[in-house]
DNA sequence: TCCTTATGATATACAATATATCATAGTATA
DNA sequence: TATACTATGATATATTGTATATCATAAGGA
């Protein structure tokens, strides 16, 4: 497989190029296909000869993302100190933000999903105490809570539940409340 | 306000109906206005008497479950025992999986995500041994882990990264990587 | 240079949204 | 029960966006 037709590379690039932009504009929902191409300055029946639709041209500009990032994650050696991956990871979001916020920026009924963290948020916050000297703020501590809950639930949705709600709430427990309370909240001795 | 009319209220229940069992045919993006109609056995043109587009009648749907859920999680007393919270949420969820699984399936860009989590997932599980006596599967923690790792870097970014990376990598550490690693898999001394 | 192929411009078929109109049937309320 | 109200169904139509085909031209690869 030699180097691809400099025309071929020249055209997804303009067309990625002007996804992303226009999705920082107006959202990914609003965009139609004649916008990509007018911002790209391409004719417009030449994006389906490289693109089935929309998703795949965004599949393609996240597929770069998504590599690296978990480059990072599990490129290493095993053995290496895993306490500086946090930071790495957090590194690459901040040199990259443009790009990662248009991909995990959810729009649509998607949105549904970050409006339900976004009230559960506010709602833990008013009820629980944070602790004045820990490291990890009570609104991070408070999102952290209500979105992988939701994961979990997703999970478990996902997988036709395959274990009893009454393990399920164990497992929650362990695995979410007891550190986010510990770490971020003053715990109410019942 | 009184009662509405009965024939809105008829309308608009066999709409939500319509969509909800649209939805678990064919996903959400792939239903017109005229399925929908058409399926509810309703006039076309009835549909934008009611709703403007597809969207605003997923919301009113989804805003009856969101609602109950929120009741589950803060309507109780304070003072009250958290514990039982889990398992009342996962039962709630259990009875309602039908509708729970169509608001929680993602699609389109939102699909991206769902990807990433699979795959950061598969690696997780590839580079950790998993605990024998864990009451916590490993295969939930690995979706926990990398799950919660996506809504983090989300929060960062949709609040314009106020900490430093070095910063979130403490959190990072001390919200997501230790209590997973310490309930669910066995941790290498380094 | 010569052959290949990507592109631009254009036309067209098609699907879906969104709105308007009007007769009819179902509802609320006095 | 009679009356005024309004939601609905059926239909027509304008508009927008997708998707494909064709052909001349320009750019690229060997």
């Amino acid at each position: 497989m030699h180097v691809r037709d400099r025309r071929v590379k020249r055209t997804q690039n303009l067309l990625a190029q002007a996804l992303l932009a226009l999705i920082a504009e107006k959202g990914y929902d609003a965009i139609t296909i004649r916008d990509i191409t007018e911002r790209a300055d391409i004719g417009y029946a030449t994006f389906f000869r490289h693109y089935r639709d929309k998703d795949e041209l965004l599949r393609d500009v996240a597929d770069v993302v998504i590599n690296e990032l978990l480059e990072i994650l599990f490129g290493q050696q095993p053995g290496q100190e895993p306490a500086a991956v946090g930071q790495l990871i957090f590194r690459y979001v901040a040199d990259h933000s443009a790009v990662v916020r248009v991909l995990l920026g959810s729009r649509g009924p998607a949105s549904l999903v970050q409006h339900v963290i976004q009230r559960g948020s506010e709602n833990v916050l008013r009820q629980n105490k944070p602790r004045p000297d820990s490291p990890v703020p009570a609104e991070i501590a408070a999102h952290h809570l209500v979105a992988s809950s939701i994961a979990l639930i997703q999970w478990w949705i996902e997988h036709d539940m395959p274990y009893s709600p009454e393990h399920m709430g164990d497992i929650y427990r362990q695995l979410i409340v007891q550190p986010t309370l510990t770490s971020a909240f003053i715990t109410d001795p019942a």
